[in-house]
RNA sequence: GCUCCGUUGGUGUAGUCCGGCCAAUCAUUCUGGCCUUUCGAGCCGGAGACUCGGGUUCGAAUCCCGAACGGAGCACCA
């Protein structure tokens, strides 16, 4: 018995982790993930893509990729494998793939079911008389056709030239907003399709096969940017005229990446001029120019969900992505020197000691369990050309040496000394024995220079640190060179 | 122009629905010190935000109205 009147104070909910809660049931979720073919995956496909992969990780669900390639002239037939390798790289593997380039039939089954219902029409009009009639809230004279004369018209269709009709959904003239106004449904299309060839003339329009497929995979939320929210209006009236229950529909702002204002076509564009060497090119955008690059997936999703599903923009820094990396990779990334812009030097005056003798230096500093690498000195290093100025240096843990105009002298050996010289201390590479290496910096330029001869033993996609140059990883490994894409410091 | 939508530090976020526990969270960034044979990491400290104006209220980041700024859509693309 309740002898007090306790209040109950409604508990604030407890900080956030992760993305926000979904809204409606969350038993059995299916969710997707619906990009165009165009191109490879760039950062604002995984703004889309992680969200997905996360609400179905969170809650255990269905994760379905449906390729949208209704517009032939859209498709980038290399695009198909990409996305899946893209995704793959990501961490999303879908339970199933559908390609609505096989699903035209389906569509014409329902587009016919909405002519008999009387909820589409065959419009013939002039696309700029439609758009008179229809901003001023009048019907088109062919919105009022039986059923019959729809269907006939519906049936000669595919004989039809090419934007003399269309088939539209019927929703409300007098809506407030003239874009949801009876929107097409299908179109005429003669553009050959990379999976299609001709086979078929009339295209459904995207929001026609969304709405279909997004129903018959039996969605439960649907995420989309908000450019996508009039065609969220669009479609509930093809829900309605269909007695389907809608998914929950959930829109998310714009993604500003900073320095990379590229669309995929854009990108497109620069390869073909060779203004980008590929979809690689670490100036772009694309997942797989960032992998390159040595951003790890984990980073790109840990950002994206981060920045969640709100509906106002973000702008992302590579300020933001790059500390996110590094507290990545710094513990896995195993330290080497590399010298950029090389100047040789001999040590003159070496005790013979360090006429032949063999460094052993921690792979990672904080972890020396993980092994040495090995560097042979015999008095004749690569250092910095920057790093080469009168005063005392420190070869990092081996000597210290004082450098005057062109003469290089042995100084001393020991740290403390060159704490005492307040020597600077620098990474080397021994002469003997030094690689050729590049590193691909973001902006796509170059810096030459040597590394040490264990990198040799690297694989490629190591990511590593060049000690006081910073975090790069192992693209390329030939014969006489290594080419390394640079991350960040 | 019309129709929608958004606005928390440099950047990204939490909190806004259900006003007080918010002199506002966390991350990144920048920064002072310590430490470290890397300009990496680590440790300790610091900087930095509720767009503006009204209103409601004992009390507003949170509710209401207005403005400014920003964004999206207005296709026979997705």
């Amino acid at each position: 018995m309740e002898k007090f009147n306790l209040v109950i104070k409604k508990n604030k909910p407890k900080k956030r982790e992760g993305l926000e809660e979904l809204p409606g049931s969350h038993e059995n979720i299916v969710m997707r993930f619906a990009p165009n073919p165009s191109g490879p995956l760039h950062i604002g496909h995984a703004r889309a893509a992680v969200p997905n992969g996360e609400y179905v990780k969170k809650y255990g669900g269905k994760f379905i990729l449906r390729i949208e390639d209704t517009d032939p002239k859209r498709v980038y037939p290399d695009a198909y494998d990409m996305i899946v390798e893209d995704l793959k790289w990501l961490g999303i593997e879908a339970d199933e793939i559908y390609y609505q380039s096989d699903r035209f039939e389906i569509y014409y089954k329902y587009a016919e079911e909405l002519i008999k219902k009387g909820s589409a029409y065959m419009c013939t009009c002039e696309g700029g008389e439609f758009k008179k009639l229809k901003d001023n809230c009048k019907p088109c004279p062919h919105r009022d056709q039986s059923v019959e004369e729809n269907l006939k018209l519906w049936r000669e269709f595919p004989d039809m030239e090419a934007g003399t009709a269309v088939l539209r959904i019927k929703t409300d003239i007098n809506h407030k907003n003239p874009a949801i106004r009876d929107w097409v449904a299908f179109r005429i299309e003669d553009a050959e399709h990379p999976r299609l060839g001709n086979k078929y003339r009339i295209y459904p329009m995207m929001n026609f096969s969304v709405s279909v497929d997004d129903y018959l995979m039996g969605m439960t939320h649907v995420l989309r940017g908000k450019d996508h929210l009039a065609n969220s209006e669009k479609q509930s009236y093809l829900y309605k005229h269909m007695d389907w229950d809608m998914p929950e529909f959930i829109h998310y702002g714009r993604l500003k990446m900073e320095d990379i204002p590229l669309s995929t076509s854009k990108a497109k564009e620069g390869i073909e001029n060779g203004t980008y060497s590929s979809w690689t090119d670490p100036r772009l955008g694309t997942l797989r120019a960032i992998a390159r690059r040595g951003i790890q997936s984990e980073t790109i999703w840990n950002l994206m969900v981060e920045i969640g599903v709100k509906m106002s923009d973000s702008a992302i820094s590579w300020k933001k992505i790059f500390g996110l990396n590094r507290n990545i990779i710094e513990n896995k990334a195993n330290r080497y020197f590399f010298v950029e812009n090389p100047i040789e030097i001999n040590v003159l005056d070496c005790p013979d000691k360090f006429k032949d003798f063999t460094l052993k230096k921690e792979l990672h500093p904080d972890y020396p369990d993980r092994g040495f690498r090995k560097l042979k000195f015999n008095g004749s290093v690569y250092i910095p050309q920057e790093d080469y100025k009168d005063g005392h240096i420190r070869l990092m843990d081996l000597i210290n040496v004082d450098v005057h105009g062109d003469e290089v002298k042995f100084n001393s050996e020991s740290f403390e000394e060159s704490k005492k010289l307040k020597a600077k201390i620098i990474q080397f590479v021994p002469t003997d024995g030094a690689v050729n290496a590049e590193v691909v910096m973001d902006d796509g330029s170059i810096k030459k220079g040597f590394c040490e001869p264990d990198c040799t033993n690297l694989n490629v996609g190591d990511i590593i640190q060049f000690e006081r140059f910073g975090f790069c990883r192992l693209d390329e490994l030939k014969e006489d060179l290594l080419i390394f894409y640079f991350a960040h410091k």
